[in-house]
DNA sequence: GGGAAATCTGTAATCGATTACATTCCGCCC
DNA sequence: GGGCGGAATGTAATCGATTACAGATTTCCC
């Protein structure tokens, strides 16, 4: 492996001016520089990172931690973190905790360990032990699901809970008493954030909340199958509020083996907009989450976080939107400029909701 | 930030033998290390990794390099390359391509510069530059696109133009005649390899190749979208061969917009069995490709290459699955066991057909 | 108790870059 | 031509670990 050092002996300098050449703006005279060059490119000189990375004690990495690389809300989510990360020179170390804390520590650590210069994490639980790597000052931003409140780390959420009521405000309004809501792990903040929604709808209804009709569940199809089954056999039901797109298909495959047509025999209200989602007839209702403004988000408050560390801690909360009644999905806005629109002011600007209950 | 000098200096030890006790099994003796451990754990001490991999001149992550991280499909081969990382000790450094080789190559020379210690790669194109890789002697995994022949790289590759062989000859069976294919990029493997595949099922069964009903889109819904919409345009099809998940919603979307019903007015069949794809009435044809096995298969190839590096380079083919006629898609297998299935001896083992023609 | 062997620990070089500081070079002006 | 000043370059310390080698300590056995 060629370092620095054979590239200066082979162009005739210190390994001072080839470092200045490509790494610092500290002035080499051209032809100088051109013969470094030639040299690197002859003998297929890379830069070692790791040995950068040591002596000027940081890197250009992010973690980016993850619950379940297979849900297409994180995946989008991703994508806006990836999007901001490449554009300001990060790469990103990219590590899937698959809703366990044990592999979520183990990620922490390892983020640790590489001394990235940020972590971005979707926390299994609000008690998530960020706080080592915040008392080492590396900064962590929460994406989707708050922490401790006492860490002063940025987040950025989305206010699923005024969705879910807005959802359930409508499932009333058509009529249906018996309203059930399928979520995920109770132990996973947006789980139960969308369980209050539902129950602050009821309520204001004046309706009675059977918490038999309550299911938790694992954030996957499985789960959504396991929990539609359980429901269904214990209860007739008018109407399901589903907390994720994955959990979706689990629910709608019961439906369909117990011969009950979505939209018809029992509304269906899903979060996430999936693209499948808009194929099924009669179409189910979506709440459309903005993953990649949310991940955008993150990237930006980390952006800044970095440039400024000693900032106060800041939330940027998001709106889940829910189509009018007959209206179409929204169509996916997919990656919004990112010279002309921040969604970070944006997101604080927009703070109104957008629901139509 | 605390290093392996402070905890010496407070577990009064030379810096060798905290280095010992954390990294190394030479004998310490147990109470020293006992001091050793407890002053680290007083002062927070972290190892740092970027220190440890640069003096070993190895580290322990790999890059994986995907097309398209929204692609389900490559979600599941992340998956599978991640549990055998996890299982070895390895992290992933996971990188997104979007198709773009210019991102590739930036992606690529950021692994050359991070020294991992091997990279796996879905490749934009077979003319990828992983040579300059391989000439420093980092060793490579393609996956589901082969590269140049005179590279010396390790390949997991998916018979899709078999299979879509088969889903062509299927549809021949059926009594359909005009049949339309619609793939991805013409400049990536598996695009054009399942063309291959269809051209030859018409050419087996005698009938003419219509160069109007081969199109090349994005790998996406957008893609899928526009090359439908051209194709119906300009010809009435009977049957399509959809190459991926994402555009079949597209086709899906189009085929609506036409009122034509999928299964009925038109005969669909698409790669990737997408777990919504069950849910649609009638439900649509799909070829099952082992996503995860591959991603699993790959990661074996690349344990097995770094412990011996001078083996010549091997191709693992697996097979896609196409369900018999009116027999219920495969359930997905997730997950097998790592420790009692070998993907890779089981690959070579049944590399004889599972299809139904 | 003495001495060899085995075990434990320390010293210092090393990985490959960056960078503070020192030195050299070069052009310019009087 | 000499001296000055700024630009270019070099020397060597540094980042935080690992590890070859040397030296110290302990163990064991007669």
């Amino acid at each position: 492996m060629t370092t620095i050092r054979d590239v200066a002996r082979l162009a005739q300098v210190s390994t001072a001016t080839v470092s200045r050449v490509f790494a610092s703006d500290t002035a080499v005279r051209p032809d100088t520089a051109e013969r470094v060059r030639r040299a690197a490119r002859e003998l297929g000189y890379v830069p070692n990172s790791l040995a950068r990375s040591l002596r000027q004690q940081t890197s250009a990495t992010w973690a980016l931690i993850i619950a379940d690389i297979e849900n297409p809300f994180l995946t989008q989510v991703t994508r806006g973190v990836e999007d901001v990360a490449q554009s300001a020179g990060y790469s990103l170390l990219l590590c899937n905790t698959d809703e366990n804390p044990e592999k979520e520590e183990g990620y922490l650590s390892i983020a640790a360990q590489y001394r990235v210069s940020g972590v971005l994490i979707t926390p299994t639980s609000a008690t998530s032990r960020v706080d080592r790597l915040l008392s080492r000052g590396l900064p962590v931003i929460t994406m989707d699901r708050p922490l401790r409140q006492d860490l002063a780390v940025d987040t950025v959420l989305i206010d699923s809970r005024r969705a879910a009521r807005a959802a359930v405000d409508r499932m009333i309004a058509h009529g249906h008493r018996r309203i059930a809501c399928i979520t995920g792990p109770q132990r996973v903040f947006t789980a139960s954030e969308r369980v209050l929604g539902y129950r602050e709808a009821l309520q204001d209804a004046g309706l009675p909340i059977d918490e038999n009709l309550i299911r938790y569940a694992a954030f996957n199809e499985n789960g959504g199958r396991q929990a539609a089954d359980a429901l269904l056999e214990t209860a007739d039901v008018e109407a399901i509020l589903v907390a994720n797109s994955m959990m979706a298909v689990g629910v709608l495959r019961i439906l369909r083996d117990r011969q009950l047509t979505p939209g018809q025999d029992v509304e269906l209200v899903v979060f996430d907009d999936a693209p499948w989602t808009g194929l099924l007839t009669p179409a189910i209702s979506v709440i459309h989450q903005p993953a990649y403004e949310l991940g955008q988000a993150a990237g930006k408050l980390l952006l800044d976080r970095l440039r400024s560390p000693g900032q106060p801690a800041r939330t940027v909360m998001l709106n889940a939107t829910l189509p009018a009644d007959g209206e179409a999905p929204l169509p996916r806005v997919r990656r919004p400029d990112l010279a002309t629109t921040d969604p970070v002011t944006s997101a604080i600007l927009t703070r109104s909701t957008h629901l139509n209950p």
